[in-house]
DNA sequence: AACAAGCATTGATATTTATCAACATCTGCT
DNA sequence: AGCAGATGTTGATAAATATCAATGCTTGTT
């Protein structure tokens, strides 16, 4: 599924990335040119947690979620992304190796860029290495976030804030409504499914949410808001 | 309580932690002459959790406990942290403010460092700044082992889980043996004090520890593993 | 010694959350 | 259309966990 044969699209996604900005033409071009495309229908693994990192992709297309694999089947949903997202993990120079898995919820198009290319990038410019730390730093203060939310609130805050989250962050503006099945609402909420099941049907009947299988539809936004305060 | 009329200890914490080891010498001395010696005693802030990170510190003596402020009064110990740790947070390049709260447990003696001798640094020195970032990434993936702890264990998994973290990186070799009071083994654990309090008494119960007082005493390691694992 | 304040402990109870099992619904496929 | 497999739903129940209230134990202070 290379895309090396329309170049007008390459680097696109490159482009667009703020933390790109910091390249010379041709550290911009020593990536560029590595880049490889790839699809990957809902359901398909990007990468997995454990493994070897010699990539890291930017979405440029569809939604993925990333998520710990947990204890016994468990999987725990760090978060989702959306197109122009750069997903790495935190083996650079340490491990080099993936501690999250990604996996294709909507179909989705993805560049591969060789793990090298950007420990080179991060020797050589020191912009672009500050744009890094300042990234994971960004991250770090979510999964802080993601402690707090998961160990000190109960299932109605939780849910309530991941549906938040979810209309907010993964579904704004053109995305339309929330999209999601039942399983990954628990996941992102580390709570058994029938749980997840049963809240949301608290929050229809209460007319907080409409649902219509897997979407769902946000009426209080503000009644929302003051569940996930309250806890 | 500055310490500058001494100079055979300064620059002594700065020296024996490796990301230091990449500074040239006009580096060390820039920041090492900027450095500011402060004792705490136990109970004592550092700096907490929201204030503007106007420095980074490196623990030289004693015991400090890193903590997020939740909601209502809760807290969440990340981690404990000993002589010859940095303690800075995700504050570096996004709002520059700290976002955990840390706390002297015993009788604690820090240096202080201007973060902006820090980013200074990260500017002019890559192979600092690549120290950084690993220092980040490895916090990031304790950061994921504990949401997963958290999250997915049973109390009895966290407790034997937090027993052994603080056994083989708190109270290993010489500090002897484990000492916590039990509202600070609850903020580990994510659970109500009263909860710890109880599976406490079951290990000790089933002989797998000793207690008295603040001090536990662990005797059958394998045991704590196993049940942690189990969750 | 007497007191107060803080921490630790215990039991009773309520609340929260998961599990299990049965059943329903949907989806893709032939 | 009809089947198989996945996903969603519900109720009953059990297990996990928190809360509340009472009491005891330390420790430092007057």
């Amino acid at each position: 599924m290379e895309d090396n044969k329309n170049p007008k699209h390459c680097g696109e996604c490159l482009l667009r990335l703020p933390i790109f900005n910091t390249l010379t033409p041709e550290q911009f071009e020593s990536i560029n040119h590595n880049r490889c495309k790839v699809k990957f229908r809902p359901g398909e693994t990007i990468f997995k947690q454990g493994t070897a990192m010699t990539h890291v992709i930017i979405i440029n297309e569809g939604l993925v979620k990333i998520y710990l694999e947990g204890i016994g089947d468990r999987n725990l949903i760090l978060r989702m992304a959306r197109p122009l997202t750069i997903i790495g993990g935190p083996g650079f120079f340490t491990d080099f190796k993936h501690h999250i898995t990604s996996m294709a919820i909507e179909e989705t198009s993805a560049c591969f860029i060789d793990v090298h290319k950007i420990t080179d990038l991060i020797k050589v410019n020191k912009d672009f290495a500050i744009g890094l730390l300042k990234w994971v730093n960004l991250h770090t203060q979510l999964n802080y976030l993601k402690l707090i939310e998961l160990t000190q609130k109960g299932m109605h805050g939780r849910i309530a804030g991941a549906l938040i989250y979810l209309h907010n962050e993964v579904f704004s503006g053109k995305y339309g409504d929330i999209r999601i099945n039942r399983q990954d609402l628990a996941d992102l909420t580390a709570m058994s499914k029938e749980s997840a099941i049963r809240i949301i049907k608290e929050f229809k009947d209460e007319n907080i949410i409409s649902v219509v299988g897997n979407t769902i539809l946000i009426h209080d936004l503000p009644k929302l808001n003051a569940i996930s305060i309250k806890g």
